[in-house]
DNA sequence: CCATGATAGTTACTTTTGTAACTAACAAGG
DNA sequence: CCTTGTTAGTTACAAAAGTAACTATCATGG
């Protein structure tokens, strides 16, 4: 064999970061995602926009995409979904008559309860997986490399 | 304010693993393919598939999906585009008629050999936000939660 | 007030991704 | 050899995401 086996090869795509990111990303998203997909058909950021509002009270389609770091057709779209689920429901915000106050309807809450839930056992799985110290440290990780500058 | 603001909420989105996650690895990723989508125009999956050509050297659209853990369709559609770039070629497999070698060309090379380079300075830079322990110590908690099981 | 520019949100259009079905070739048991 | 089942890869169709343009409203500076 003669070609593209150089024998110093530093860079392996297992040690690049955005790689291994991506996969513990995908990894660990597609089994929490399973669960609100599979019981409610939701997709991610309709989880994004149910817990924002569970967790936050009523609030605009622009604050939750700026809290939530998500684009504003996405948020649309998602509220048009939750929506349609009768998950929440909108209100003139009178201050404003550009934008709606979003808030979550009874079954959007027990939803969000149900998934608020199941989202502490997973995160306490996942924990398991590692020592607490390194939990800690992958956190503090991922918040330096997630930083908006 | 009368609803959704309960004083005693556990969960912070903030701190989910997963949400977490895939902050890190948007950012992160996004900066990378800045370079090789800005540059030749593509996208992640040919990233890779160049890569593991050039890494690896020649073998079949299978083997690459196997390596890299990508669906057969998406590498399908990595292959034609490079391909059309001129970065590959097909060639008979003489055991398998139904597969084809892929082998970079001399382009897809060189393109390689640049973008692994600045794959490597990408990986410091990001590294020189962490210090050397923690870097460790990230790689190997993201191992654990990227592990297929 | 009213022109100018910005913002909230939706919709239309385009690109990308995922899923299913298909073709061609292989493998192996009868 | 032929059937039956499997695999490599592509293509067609459906769902999702990104981008741009649009509507309605707001804010302000004259």
């Amino acid at each position: 064999m003669t070609t593209g086996e150089e024998d110093d090869h530093p860079f392996e795509i297992n040690n690049f970061i955005p790689y291994l990111l991506n996969m513990a990303a995908e990894r660990t998203s597609e089994g929490f995602a399973d669960i609100y997909k599979g019981l409610y058909g939701m997709k991610r950021t309709e989880w994004r926009v149910l817990f924002h509002l569970g967790r936050y009270g009523p609030m605009t389609a622009q604050e939750i995409g700026a809290r939530a770091r998500v684009h504003k057709t996405k948020i649309s779209r998602a509220v048009r979904d939750l929506e349609s689920k009768r998950f929440l429901t909108r209100s003139d915000h009178d201050l404003d008559r550009r934008s709606e106050i979003l808030s979550l309807l009874k079954a959007g809450e027990s939803v969000y309860g149900f998934l608020v839930e199941r989202a502490s056992a997973y995160e306490r799985d996942l924990q398991n997986r590692l020592t607490r110290r390194e939990a800690q440290s992958l956190k503090s990780a991922l918040r330096k490399l997630a930083q908006f500058d």
